[in-house]
DNA sequence: TGGCGCGTTATGTCTAGACTTATAGCCCGC
DNA sequence: GCGGGCTATAAGTCTAGACATAACGCGCCA
């Protein structure tokens, strides 16, 4: 008697488990729950809540709960800077600035980030290093349009990522992760061989519908992200 | 006033996005907030529960509440079966099998399911199509010792990843991305060329501690996994 | 038979209050 | 100045009850 929301949690996903609820099937209603685990509505709703947001169950009004016939599992990743990354490793963070050049936005770049005709973006390259090797290039693109502030900003010390969290502390992105391969520049840049496999994340970020920025972002081949759920 | 856990949610997220609340500073505690908002403190309490999971703040108590220095930013990634995933693009569906042997787990095998000495697996090959291109090759491992009745089962019709959600509900697991090359073999089943850059997802599972499988997933060349958040 | 409207119902949310739990930071003794 | 113990505090959780809201599916009507 007197469970807790974790309880009622625990308790349901083992029923769901162990098979008692079957996948699509319905589940009792919070009230009938509410009496069966001795607590009150609110703390089933919490655990049921919780359980929805896991993807284990779906709810819908008055149609009631139910278990989901192909659970959408999710994994859920961290996305930090590149030097907590590396210095969480225990390894020593390295920055470098190699290019900056201010351009009108290339094609691709304006359909990627939808900027008008003539926009100009300030185009950085910038190096990540983990006790001294390569470790993340990146390749970032900022709209001066509405981030002019950052064509005076000085990149050669803080790297464009944290300055960028720095000045626009949260923003919608998409994001992106696949394969590449490495180019003879990029090998370049990693110190590895022309033909490498590179694992690359692509980042697109707006605040409030206007274009921030564009980066891709490649590691040092043999790179994984690992996540466990 | 009368505000909403959503209202005070999104009020607090643009105090803080507006530079209000500076990174680091320590957030009113949730009764002046309820005072504040004019509303309960459990509507503070949801609102702050939700932006701390969302990693836009820290909680402790007695510390109380402060924003996060260097927000930690985190993607959500949907991990849906390759068929759902297929025929949610409007794609024809197709499966094939294409090796099935039973052999003792190799070395690499055990050193990452934790597995004893002498257990023997069922090694899979297997094909998922899109529209009749190859679209995601599957090198399945499972774990004779905990799941006995995989040897009888037939894969033929039904990929082993549906039987196994079908058998084994939930688990838990660990996933990684990764960017690697395709040798001669995988090109072939890929359709693709030596050397193409091939994005692969590694995920082991377990149930109550017990090794069940290990899967290697190659997708065809140009694949990328993206979400927004 | 088929389409529309609406009452019923399960979830969604809020409240005021009480109790629990972790712990920051003060105070005291060494 | 330093370490250990205590306490006040803020978050964490639960309750009983109320009202809000979405939408399922029955029944009515064409």
């Amino acid at each position: 008697m007197k469970a807790t929301y974790k309880d009622v949690k625990s308790d349901i996903m083992s029923k769901i488990t162990k098979g008692d609820w079957a996948p699509g099937s319905l589940v009792p209603n919070e009230i009938e729950l509410a009496g069966i685990y001795g607590c009150a509505r609110a703390t089933v709703n919490r655990a049921m809540r919780e359980l929805a947001d896991d993807g284990i169950i779906e709810r819908r009004r008055k149609a009631g709960t139910r278990v989901r016939s192909s659970p959408i599992r999710q994994a859920r990743f961290d996305i930090p800077l590149v030097r907590r990354e590396i210095e969480d490793k225990g390894a020593e963070y390295r920055y470098s600035l190699a290019e900056r050049t201010v351009e009108p936005a290339p094609d691709w770049l304006r359909a990627r980030l939808k900027l008008g005709v003539g926009s100009k973006v300030l185009h950085l390259i910038c190096m990540h290093y983990a006790d001294g090797d390569p470790y993340q290039h990146e390749d970032r693109w900022i709209n001066l349009g509405t981030l002019p502030q950052a064509e005076d900003a000085d990149f050669t010390q803080v790297g464009p990522n944290e300055w960028l969290v720095a000045t626009v502390p949260f923003s919608d992105a998409e994001i992106s992760f696949s394969a590449g391969l490495a180019g003879p520049k990029l090998a370049d840049y990693l110190a590895s061989k022309d033909g490498d496999p590179v694992f690359t994340i692509e980042r697109s970020t707006w605040w409030e519908g206007q274009a921030i920025t564009y980066v891709k972002l490649s590691f040092r081949p043999g790179h994984r992200m690992t996540t466990r759920y």
